[in-house]
DNA sequence: ATATACTTTCTAGTTAACTAGAAGGTTAGG
DNA sequence: CCTAACCTTCTAGTTAACTAGAAAGTATAT
């Protein structure tokens, strides 16, 4: 399978392929006679498996790491599960970060008229602390 | 008042101050006799006005229209409050997102033993979908 | 006088994760 | 045969918001 179909199939773009490759994210691939790289079913698994970890918001090094864990028949899986709790606890810190965030902004403007006048609680607030 | 003096009155280095004049974010500031920069209270406001927009998220891009806004004396309060309401709709979306992504994490983990057996549904999970 | 601390400008690097573009070789269809 | 759609490598740019470092001028303290 060239790089094109593999892409089509995994949603993740020729170039940025080629960019996991460079990075030793992946294995390079195979190449064929002409020099063009070749994919099997093998790859598209990975490169799917590669991709729903990027849902999960991982990090490519932390991929790199789920890889590994993936590749590793012997692994433990408290590894595993210590590698997603880490995740999980930098997750929340930006949650409570961004609520803390959020909360601040909805106070300010909920003392907002959002009038034609000019006087404004949030202007005041930043103009203040 | 020197960009050192400022840069710890207001906790923003001096690096970042003469990148923010750089920018345009903040007027030139005028110069001494021997070329130095040279700052009033007006100025440590203004860069606290900027560092508390920043700990409320808002990008530079955001804090050059809040300060806009702040100068301007026929500003209208909506418009502050529709630049507010804007971010705080940024920022749910993104706690939105994190949150999910926690959950399906929590989901994850919860099902993995975290023992030395290899066997992981955050592997199976991410290896399948 | 000397050391050190502060300031200047300028260029370029950092981070993460791509993304764009150029210049060229290969293949498939008509 | 031609052309469009692939593919290759390589270099460099993107985003946001700084940050580092060099080379040199200025100020302050002893």
């Amino acid at each position: 399978m060239n790089i094109g179909k593999i892409a089509d199939e995994t949603g993740i773009t020729a170039k940025t392929i080629r960019y996991y490759e460079s990075i030793d994210l992946i294995p390079a691939a195979e190449r064929q006679s002409n020099g063009y790289r070749s994919y099997t079913d093998n790859d598209v698994a990975t490169l799917k498996f590669i991709s729903r970890a990027r849902t999960l918001r991982f990090s490519l090094e932390e991929v790199r790491g789920l890889l590994t864990l993936w590749h590793d028949k012997n692994r433990a899986s408290s590894d595993v599960k210590a590698l997603a709790l880490i995740h999980i606890e930098e997750i929340e810190t930006r949650i409570a970060e961004l609520q803390s965030v959020k909360n601040t902004l909805l106070h300010l403007t909920a003392r907002c008229q959002g009038n034609d006048r000019p006087d404004c609680p949030i202007l005041e607030d930043l103009a203040q602390l």
